[in-house]
DNA sequence: CAGTGGTCTAGACCACCGA
DNA sequence: CGGTGGTCTAGACCACTGG
């Protein structure tokens, strides 16, 4: 067949999402409660009660403890933007990856990488410059430093069989990491490798790896704008 | 207090991180079955039930029913990146926002227009274009395209009292959005009205929602490079 | 077949909110 | 105080996987 009966708790959720999408129920709205639903339903109140928490931990509804459940104040566009494996994401649109490796080294951390490493100025890192190209076409300069402390064997790696994601995620596992989306120009040297015009729009992804008590990995990725962009989709 | 002992589905949930990001297990191992999780802890199903689903959510650990729980195969960095309406977000960072209409009209729509939208060429649709500055700076040139149908009354409503996205929320409940973000220079217009260089990097937001039956609006916002940034964070 | 996860029940105790 | 959600239990039946 088909579509058979759905779970239980799915349909709940459906109802009341629903309701909602329709307009039916605005922003700030009760919506029924725990008690009101397992009648309606003829469920049990574990039942219902983890259709509101799945609707609860997808923002559609905010729930307080000893007043009641309520429709959510404003339908975020908030969509799960996952940043990938550069080299995954290639193989996976079935095209081939390349990668040129133009620097892997051993330096001196100067002020504002120490800084953002928690490391002394002037300690030792690790640092890399790529640039990964899917079909042979450029689409991206990688600038990363790494914290000697969090992987050791860095140094060691054949990034043109690996890449620094893949290497640091098996050996630093991750814990946390936060990144910002800018543009900017290319520098001249980017604009060479990148083969674009040094007048062309880039996207820049700077991120910033935590592995335990290290900061593992800061990065700098940037994209031709006219052969990446970031995309992103959400579903009520 | 502090801390009082937190819920045990929590505990949970921490101890099985824990194995997972001090490497201990490794993508692809087997993590604790429910039965053997219950014994250890001496808890319900349910509990640990709750736990391992949560995980799922969480994008730690996949389930195969029959089969068994395993560490997920890669931690994507997978980021909520929320898209906010642009004046909330000014006015929690404690700024000014305010609003420049520079046009709010109806017109046939092209064929690209006519295309995103689902509508024939030559449809009627509305067009705004607006520019949004904080503190007085102009940070967001948004072009928009809506649906008539989705929102009849959109161009009488007075756009430096409220934004387009925060009436389409309350006028057309959202159902669906995708977007791209991408990098650009801006023309020469919006270097004008956004007061920086045309050889300035922009980041723009190509964004197209959904509203039940229709697509309700497609918007293009250009930010420029220098003062616009998307950031975001992950926590294992 | 035994072991796994997916779902569901009918209770229970608690903390919290608002009248 | 009654109603709310937050958590937890000790069962249950099912569908699926694997040997």
């Amino acid at each position: 067949m088909g579509a058979m009966s759905l779970p239980v708790y799915v349909q709940v959720k459906a109802f009341i999402k629903a309701h909602i999408s329709n307009g039916e129920w605005k922003p700030g709205d009760p919506v029924p409660s725990e008690a009101v639903l397992m009648q309606q339903f003829g469920l049990s109140r574990m039942t219902v009660n983890r259709a509101l928490r799945e609707l609860t931990s997808e923002g559609m509804v905010t729930r307080v403890q000893g007043s009641g459940t309520y429709v959510a104040e404003l339908h975020r566009i908030s969509s799960n933007l996952t940043i990938r494996d550069i080299q995954e994401e290639v193989v996976e649109r079935g095209h081939v990856h390349t990668t040129r490796v133009l620097l892997t080294q051993a330096e001196k951390a100067g002020a504002d990488v120490a800084g953002s490493l928690g490391l002394r100025t002037g300690a030792k890192v690790f640092h890399s410059i790529l640039v990964h190209s899917e079909n042979g076409v450029a689409i991206q300069h990688e600038d990363r430093y790494v914290n000697p402390a969090a992987s050791p064997r860095y140094l060691e790696t054949d990034f043109s069989l690996t890449t620094p994601t893949r290497h640091l995620l098996a050996e630093a596992p991750l814990t946390e990491a936060s990144y910002s989306i800018e543009a900017c120009l290319p520098t001249a040297e980017q604009a060479t490798l990148l083969n674009i015009a040094p007048s062309e729009a880039c996207l820049a992804m700077v991120r910033r790896t935590v592995s335990g008590p290290h900061v593992a990995s800061l990065v700098r990725l940037v994209y031709p704008g006219s052969r990446y962009s970031f995309a992103g989709r959400f579903q009520a």
